[in-house]
Parts: structure tokens; sequence; C-alpha cells
RNA sequence: GCCGAAGUGGUGGAAUUGGCAGACGCGCCGGACUCAAAAUCCGGAGAGGUAAUACUCGUGCGGGUUCGACCCCCGCCUUCGGCACCA
């Protein structure tokens, strides 16, 4: 008996599925195809972390077990490698940051392969790549030539620390999403993608995705759509305010206005305002302050009444005040509201700060205590012509009301703001424009792309907010590919999420030099079938690459409208203490020590077995014996298998059994369970005489996506012919799945008295008759009467006396 | 505040079109092997209770529906994740 050596047993096998291009997949357009994937990382210098092979393993699992079922199947890897860590490094050491890259993904990708991951390495894809990123250029070219691309002179989110703009989607609790640095905002002239176009869209097509519920209401809130009205007010100016609301129902009950301090009657009324001094000093502190200052600050409302004109309720005909505070946002709506103190509880606060009138209009609360805000059960009053009406009903009819009169319009809003798509980085793709004084912003011309990253003596960032290609003269000198006179470049970068909003389309057609991919290879393997990644991207990557998408569909480059048929989502490895694993709490577990120690296999099924695999989980290095040992049981038992093509008899049912479970659960992201039946049988196989070679290889396919090393070698081993990885996957009958006989618990009004073993097709009557055999259960029934019984059949059988 | 997910032994977690709660693993206890240990193998256990049975209690808390509830309904509590002055 050979020792279950596992370093040469990986390595081995690893050579040969090289050596025979095992994982390939094939631009064979007749056969089935289906095409899993996982997000591809970031080749940090850290080296591959034990996080990531959780959802590598789970998906390499359903793209090996697709194989065996006749899938021609595309699961690949690749490099999302532009970013700011990289660029830090180099800055620091000095050296060119796509070096850098390179050493960096030779390292993981040794790490992957020590993995046993089944990737088709020939599909290799690195963002940093020019002939990759020739494509990403184009497809921003083909968003400016269609408008979604625009420059905007704007306040964006300014990193203090990382010293660059950020994407609303990159600020996380009023900080910044990587370094936790202060994010203040900073007016700066800005590439912008109209994301926002896509926005009714980018929420109607999530209904008919296969996505898990959380990614779906993650994005839904994030878009956050609002149906709404957009109100006249007049002012006793004459000029007209336009308001935005969902309630134009408490419209009666408007008692005041806000504006934004940004809003633009305040600089257009300049000269009817008495305190405009007092407006512009307001407006210049609520700038300096940070998000996050202004999330901490936002219980204590501030604000300053407008002097000099007043606003006129167009229901109730009341004059009112209006006011400006940093409570409305410039962003959302028209920047001005009308303010119901009685029903909102923000305008409550205010109104309370300013001593500002509060009527109520839907009867059901106590407006003097609180903002009545409930919309289910309030009657109307107070409002003359809809009094009565519930809050429903009222926003209908007045709805209508101001739209027949001329001044209220039907208005769908959403928090979703364009993407700030300006990075003042080195190592990002160029932007392939050029800014000429005749023509304005021009595109290069495709013949032109890749338009490279020049090499630059310093990529350190600037404090003024300009990039550091700004330094490189020659480079940006250039000629107007329109009118040929003299032109700058562009020398903002694009941002690390470029890359990735289309990898997925280049994976189906590498080398393709005259397109991203040709239509023949997009229509045979789009969409994704599988996309398993982290939840946070959920509200960047995801919905940055469907919108992309959707783009590309509509300008007839892709051919489907959505990318991904189905989202999945794995939980994070935590240390084993269950803190987030990190160098400075030093509980950070390294894959390539217990690669060494118990083997790639026992990694992978020590991942998958752990836990849930949507919850996050801490790391245990006892758990991770205790998969080592499942896999010596294994390799131990093939020293006694015995001669036989079909399944023996007392294991029949449980071969089959087995089968399915394992088989359902892996495609339902229940690794763990899966796994636990295939620890169950061979507890089961150690129960019987002898395991004959139908039921050891029954196993071993079994096992082969979760552990594919040491299935191969001891499929090789018992002299099973071929390599397991060209084998069948194995089927179950229905028929056997089910035990002829079983044992039934017998309840008295509900509780378990009693078993019976009894043929799983028994009747009442028998299972009757069996129960009142049994001595413990008729001590139960004696002296009472039977009132009841309920029978399931082949399940449960209870007795209800009295 | 809003949206979402989840609360089960010492521990990671199983089990829901309502049907024997705790599969499988870890840890623990006992035994075998060993001079001994490690490894391996065999066995044991939810809590209370009993000499041992019996029996009672038990899936965050309080109610309800049902022959029967971890599962469904109503009302709470706690934890985690996301969003957050979005009118």
């Amino acid at each position: 008996m050979r020792d279950y050596r596992h370093r040469e047993i990986e390595e081995k096998w690893q050579q040969i599925w090289d050596e025979k291009e095992s994982f390939k997949a094939y631009n064979d357009y007749t056969r089935p195809k289906y095409y899993p994937l996982v997000e591809f990382p970031y080749p940090s210098g850290q080296g591959l972390h034990v996080g990531h092979p959780r959802p590598y393993t789970a998906l390499d699992i359903v793209a090996r077990k697709r194989r065996l079922e006749g899938y021609n199947v595309l699961y690949t890897m690749g490099w999302d490698a532009f970013g700011l860590p990289t660029e830090n490094y180099a800055i620091k050491n000095h050296i060119h940051p796509a070096i850098v890259t390179e050493d960096n993904i030779k390292r993981f990708k040794a790490q992957l392969k020590s993995l046993g991951m089944s990737f088709d390495w020939s599909r290799e894809i690195n963002t940093t790549d020019p002939n990759y990123y020739k494509w990403t250029q184009w497809i921003f070219i083909k968003l400016f030539e269609n408008g979604l691309a625009y420059k905007k002179e704007m306040d964006i989110n300014w990193c203090t620390s990382c010293k660059v703009g950020l994407a609303n989607e990159e600020v996380v609790g009023g900080v910044c999403e990587r370094c936790g640095g202060a994010v203040v905002k900073r007016a700066k002239s800005q590439w912008m993608l109209k994301i926002t176009e896509y926005a009714e869209r980018l929420i109607d097509d999530l209904d008919d995705l296969d996505y898990i519920e959380r990614v779906k209401s993650q994005q839904k809130n994030w878009i956050g759509k609002s149906v709404g009205l957009e109100v006249d007010f007049r002012t006793t100016l004459d000029d007209t305010l336009k308001v935005y609301t969902t309630r134009p129902d408490t419209i009666y009950g408007a008692t005041y206005m806000v504006l934004s301090p940004d809003h633009p009657l305040i600089e257009e009324r300049k000269a009817h305002i008495e305190n405009y001094a007092e407006l512009m000093a307001y407006r210049e502190q609520s700038k300096l302050k940070s998000d996050f200052e202004r999330t901490e600050l936002n219980k204590d409302k501030t604000g300053i009444e407008i002097k000099g004109f007043k606003a006129l309720n167009p229901a109730s005909g009341e004059h009112i005040t209006i006011w400006i505070s940093d409570y409305v946002l410039m962003t959302y709506g028209t920047g001005a509201i009308m303010a119901v103190p009685g029903h909102d509880t923000r305008d409550w606060e205010f109104a309370k700060k300013f001593d500002l009138p509060i009527i109520e209009v839907v009867a059901g609360g106590d407006v003097a205590v609180e903002a009545y805000t409930d919309c289910d059960t309030g009657i109307i009053v107070n409002s003359a012509i809809i009094n009565g009406l519930k809050v429903d009903e009222a926003k209908e009819a007045m709805s209508k009301f101001l739209e027949e009169k001329g001044i209220g319009t039907r208005k769908t809003n959403f928090k979703l703001r364009d993407w700030v798509f300006s990075r003042q980085r080195y190592w990002g793709e160029p932007i392939p424009l050029v800014s000429c004084p005749e023509c304005g912003w021009v595109a290069l011309p495709a013949s032109e792309l890749p338009l490279t990253l020049p090499n630059v003596t310093s990529y350190e960032p600037t404090d003024t907010g300009e990039s550091p290609l700004s330094a490189m003269t020659e480079w940006i000198e250039t000629t107007c590919p329109k009118c040929g006179g003299h032109a700058h470049r562009e020398t903002d970068t694009m941002p690390q999420w470029a890359g990735s909003s289309w990898y997925f389309l280049r994976y189906c057609d590498v080398d393709n030099q005259d397109e991203l991919a040709s239509m023949d290879a997009l229509n045979y393997w789009m969409p994704v079938d599988w996309y398993n990644g982290g939840m946070e991207h959920t509200t960047l990557h995801l919905l940055y690459s469907r919108f992309w998408h959707k783009f590309l569909f509509d300008i007839g480059v892709v051919n489907t409208k959505e990318p991904y048929a189905k989202r999945t989502s794995h939980g994070m490895i935590m240390g084993e203490n269950n803190e987030k694993m990190s160098k400075s709490r030093g509980n950070v577990v390294n894959p390539d020590d217990i690669i060494q120690s118990s083997g790639a296999d026992t990694l992978r099924l020590y991942e998958m077995f752990i836990g849930d695999f949507e919850k996050s989980v801490p790391w245990s290095d006892n758990s991770v014996k205790g998969c080592r040992r499942f896999l010596d049981r294994v390799w131990n038992l093939s020293e006694s298998i015995a001669e036989g093509e079909t399944y023996s008899k007392p294991l029949e049912t449980i071969m089959h059994k087995t089968i399915k479970k394992v088989t359902e659960d892996y495609e339902s992201l229940k690794f763990n369970t899966a796994i636990a039946a295939m620890m169950a049988l061979i507890n089961e196989f150690k129960q019987v005489e002898v395991v004959n070679k139908a039921e050891f290889k029954t196993l071993l396919m079994l096992l082969n996506p979760v552990a594919p090393h040491v299935t191969e070698e001891l499929w090789e081993m018992i002299g099973a012919g071929g390599m397991i990885t060209d084998q069948t996957w194995p089927v179950f009958d229905p028929e056997k799945v089910i035990d002829d006989v079983v044992e039934m618990a017998v309840q008295i009004n509900g509780k378990v008295r009693g078993i019976i073993s009894i043929p799983v097709d028994a009747t009442q009557d028998e299972a009757h008759a069996l129960a009142m055999e049994d001595e413990k259960i008729m001590q139960f029934i004696t002296g009472k009467t039977i009132v009841k019984e309920v029978f399931v059949p082949g399940k449960i059988f209870n007795i209800v006396v009295k």
C-alpha cells in the first residue's frame, strides 16, 4: 500500500492536465455550452489569500461536473491589474508598475495552478495589456460617440489621502472605500458616464434574472426609483419654483419651502434678497463639511430664511416662507422641496427648530409630538377638495388636479448618479480623446488604438489634482484627428472598474484582433450561465458591467441584453478568532502553507465543507485536519476493493441516494451537505463486508470535482481505465433511491412514543396493526379513546387519543 | 430611520410544499493498539431526571393556527450586511 503523498500526486496531475489540455474550451459551436465565471482577482503583492479559493473552487466544482456531463465548458481566469496598490508600490520602490504587475501575476498564477483549478489558461487575460485595453478604450469611444460620456465641471468626491476623485459608489460611510481617508467636495472637470440613462432598465431587467435576492434588492435600493410629481410653486416675484414630491396628497400641509444652498434662484434673484451675504456664508460653510460630517450632523438641522420674497402654496393659496438648508440636495429632484412638517420627519425637525407652522392634513397621529408618516391608514383632513380620502386616493386625485391645472407633472426620480469616470492617476487606461481648440473633444480613430501609457519618471499623484501624465509634455502634445490642428491629450485615466466591465466578453474570443469578440463566439458562449462574486461588488462592478453590456447590446456589439443569467455570492473566510483576516490582527492563513502540509485537495474540500457557502465562517485548523482524515480514509479504502461492475445489494440504495444528493447539492451551493453525504457513504462502506469497484468508482466520480488530484490518482491505482476527467457523471435511478422498509415514528397526540419497521408503501391499516402490537404504544392508548388517526405513508403515524 | 439576511448542543453547521430536531465534521470522554506518546481504529453523549428504566424540558422571547411547528401567522428582542437628510 502506497502512502498518500499529496504534493507528489498533485504536481503529477497538474502537469498531466496541462500537457493534455484537459480543460481547454473549444470553439466547437455544435456542442452544448456552459460558461461559469468567477471574478478575476486584482493581483496584489500579498499573493493569494485563503478567501480566494472559496468561490474559485465552488465554480470549479460546477465546471468539472459540467464537463463530465458532456458540456463544452468555458472556465477562465485573468487579471484585473490596474489599480492603486500597484501604483503606490511602484512609487515607493521606483519600479515600473508594469513590472510589479508582471511579478504579482506570476505568483498568483503559480498559486492558482497549485490549487488544481480547471481553468483554460490559453484564454488568460490581463486588463493592463495594451491588446486588451485597446478594446476598453474602444468601448469608451463608443460611449462618447453615443453621447453617454461627457465632461463636466462639478463637485466630486475627493479622497484627500489617495489624492484622487472617486465615484459615488466608492464613498462608503462618508470615507474612501479603499483607504478610509476623508472625502471632501472638490470642483473638478470630470469625465462622466450616463449610467442614469439606464436606471430604469437596470431595475426592470432584474426581474427576469436568476440573481440571489439580496443582490437584486441591494441594486434596486441603490438605484432608488421613486415615483412622484413635480409641482410649480409661484413666488411673490412671479418666479416659478419647481419642487418634487412623492406626497402630493399633503400639499395643503406645505407651510414653507426649502431650497438647496446651491439653488440657482438665489443668484437670479440676488437683487431682491435682503440677506444675500448671510445666505452665501451658509453656503460656503456647508460646502466645507465633508460627507462624513454631513451624515454625522444630520440630526441637527440648520438653515437660513430667504428674506425679500415668499412663495404661494398652490393648493391653499397661503403665503409661505422660503428657506435654504443643506438637508435639501441640489443633485436630487429639483433641488427644492415643499416642506410638510406634519408628515415628514425631516421637515418636522426643521419646523420645530425654527418655530414654523405645522398643519395636520392626514389624521391618525399627533403632529404636535412627531411627524405622522403612515400612508396606509390615514385619512386626509384640512384639505378642501380631497378631505375624507385615503392617502393613496388623495395622491391620485391631487396629481390629476394639479396636472389639469397645468402646474403638475408626473415624474420618476432615481438616486443613482452618473458615474464619475476620470482618475488623476498613472496606472489606468488612458482616455483616448484629445482636446482641440477648434473641434472640442475628439475621439482617436480606431486605427490609433491602443493609446498606450507613456513611460514617465514619476508616478506620484499631485496635490493640484492633475494626473501624473500632465507632466508628459511630449505625450500630451498631439494633433487633432479631425482638423489636423494642434491639440492636447486627456491626461486623466480610467477608473479601476473599466477593464472589468466587459472582460467576460473577451474570454469568449481572446485572440481576436479586429473586434472585442466575434458575434459567432458571443452567440455561442453568452450569456455567462453562472457568475459568482463578492457582495461588495453589487453596486460597483456588477452594476457597471450590466450598464456597459446594455449599451453594447444597444449598439449591436453583443447579443444579450444582460451579461449574467445567474449570480450568487460567497461568504468571507474570517480568522480563527472570527475577525476579519489581516496582517495587523495576526490571523492570516496562507493557502500555500495548507497546500504544502495537507494538500490542495484537502484545502478545497475544507473550504467547501466549512459551512454555508453564502455565509462568512471562521477558519479552523482542526476542521482542516478532519477533511484530510476523510481523504485518508478514501485512500485506504482503495486497498480492499473487490471486483464488481454493478452495485451490490446492501449498498445499492445508498449509492443511488448519494448520487442524487451530491448531484443536486453541487447545483445549489450546498457543497457542505454534498460532502457530508460522501462522508456518510464511506461510514456506510465500513459497515459492509466488501466494497466493490463499481461502488468505489462512483464515490471517486462524485468526489472528483472537489478533490480532483487524489481521485485521479486512485482511479489510476485501481485500474479503472483512462482518466477520471474524461468519464461520464454517474446517474441515479429514481426508483432505487427509496428504501423498501422505513423506520416510522408512531406518535400519540403528537409525541413520539414508538418506532415501527414498515414497508414504505404500507397502508394505514397495516401501520395500525403494527402499532397495536407495540407494548409501549399500547400503554398510552389503554384506557383512552382513539379519536383520530393521521397517517402519512412512509413518513409518520399519529394517533390522537382522549 | 429604510431595505435585506440570520438567531438551533461545547463548536462549525444539518433538517423547512409542517412529519423521529441535532446529519456530517471538530472538540470532549471512554476503550483498543503502544514501554509511552502521536497517528489510527472502536464506542459514547442536547439539558434535567433516575440505581437503571420511565418521564419532563428543549431550535432568541411572548402569543396563535394545527393531530403535529426550528418551519406557517401576529407581536417583540438581538446580531450581521447594505443604504441613509433621496423629499
